[in-house]
Formats: C-alpha cells, sequence, structure tokens
DNA sequence: ATATTATGCAATCAAGAGGTTGCATATGGA
DNA sequence: TCCATATGCAACCTCTTGATTGCATAATAT
C-alpha cells in the first residue's frame, strides 16, 4: 500500500468520480458504477483494479457478480501523508515568523 | 486548486520525493532539489512545475535563482478531502454494523 | 569585460496510461 | 436445457508523461 500508489489512483478524474459513487451508493457491482459514465464496462474494470492495486477498493465475488467498496484504511494512510507534511511545513513557518519577530 | 490534479501531482514518486526534500530542507533552489536524485535539472524543473500547477508549491525568483517552497493550504484541502471520505465510509459501516446487531 | 552559474525554452524520444473491440467463461433464470 | 447476464482476458491504438539533449538568456563573481 505505498503512498505513490495511492495518489496515482486518485489522480484522475474518473477514479475521483469512482470513489465519490462507492462513498454514496455503497458497495456495487461494475455495471452499476459504469452506468452514466461515458466509457465501456472494461474502461471502468481498470479504473477499478488500479484503485483495489492502491488498497483503496475492495472487491468481493458473489456468484457471477463482483461487488466493490471503499476501504477507509488506505484513505486514512494517505491524509495522514498530508497532514504530516503540512503541520511540518507550518511549524516550520511559525519558527521563521518568530526568528523574525525577535530582531 | 483541483482535487485531481493534486492527487495526481502526488501521485509520482520523485515529485513524493521532491515534497520531502522541501518540507524537511524549507524554501531550496532546483539545482539543490536536484542533487542526488539521479536525473537530470531540466526533469526535475518539470516535476517542479506540475506541483506549482497543482498548487503544492509555490516559487519566488531572486536574482538569477527560484527559490521553491511548499504551500500547506493545498495538502490541507487534499487531506480533508481524504478524511471526510474515510468518515463517510466508517459511518456507513457503522450504521450497517447496527443494522446486522438488531437482528 | 569575461567567465561562471542558474535557469528557461524547444525538439525529440521511449514507455505507459486510458480507451476500444471482440471473444471466452461462468452464473442465474425461464 | 437454453438463453440472457456479469464479468474476465487479450490484442490493439492513440495520446500523454517522464526524461534527455542542445542552445539561449540573465545574473553574479573575478
Amino acid at each position: 500500500m505505498s503512498t505513490e500508489k495511492v495518489f496515482a489512483a486518485l489522480g484522475d478524474e474518473t477514479r475521483l468520480e469512482l470513489v465519490r459513487r462507492l462513498t454514496v451508493g455503497g458497495p456495487q457491482r461494475t455495471l452499476d458504477l459504469v452506468a452514466g459514465l461515458e466509457m465501456s464496462r472494461q474502461a471502468a474494470t481498470k479504473h477499478l483494479e488500479i484503485l483495489e492495486g492502491a488498497g483503496l477498493v475492495k472487491s468481493e465475488k458473489s456468484g457471477r457478480e463482483v461487488l466493490r467498496s471503499l476501504d477507509p484504511e488506505a484513505l486514512d494512510a494517505a491524509a495522514s501523508w498530508l497532514a504530516k507534511r503540512a503541520m511540518e511545513w507550518d511549524d516550520r513557518l511559525d519558527r521563521l515568523k518568530m526568528m523574525l519577530e525577535s530582531d
């Protein structure tokens, strides 16, 4: 579950839309997810496999159907990565500000 | 500052490394940032421009040098996006769990 | 003034990403 | 059983991305 893979998976408008749909609509089949998107089922499948490869989506087979759902852990991990950097940077700016004020 | 652009910008190992270096080392010139990375200066410049296009990095010209630094706002925005989805999904799982337990 | 340093611009190239189509497979319903 | 449905697999194509090289420009140092 590399940070790079997670961000790369989310760096595509189609896949962001799929994540939104999974967030709102819960576990769904490929055909449900692709409905309304202007692309073939196979294109959507590839996107879902990329999201799965990044750990963002899990799939469960049920008969001839495959239900995909979001896995919040990878989302949390990516959010932490970002938050850590934002925090460290804010600290740096604060220290800089204090140094300037002490003159 | 689109969500997609931010994630796409972070979805590359080289650019993640540049963000790490900017987090730790503060504002730096292109040549400082590329030092140790096995790539040309121009390659690094392109990566930095992508980060800048996503709003993650700001650049300030000083004489013949260009100093690049992190902009924490975009990092915060992306972290919020992820946190929101993780939260919504956790709520969904909780509701599902309660429904199952009430049987 | 001249040389050095830091960067920008442009052409070029190989590899990968995103998409399509056609066919194969397997499950569910009539 | 027979047909419709949901998906997987694979070949193929185009456009984008990441990277390189060579040259131009502008600021600093000697």
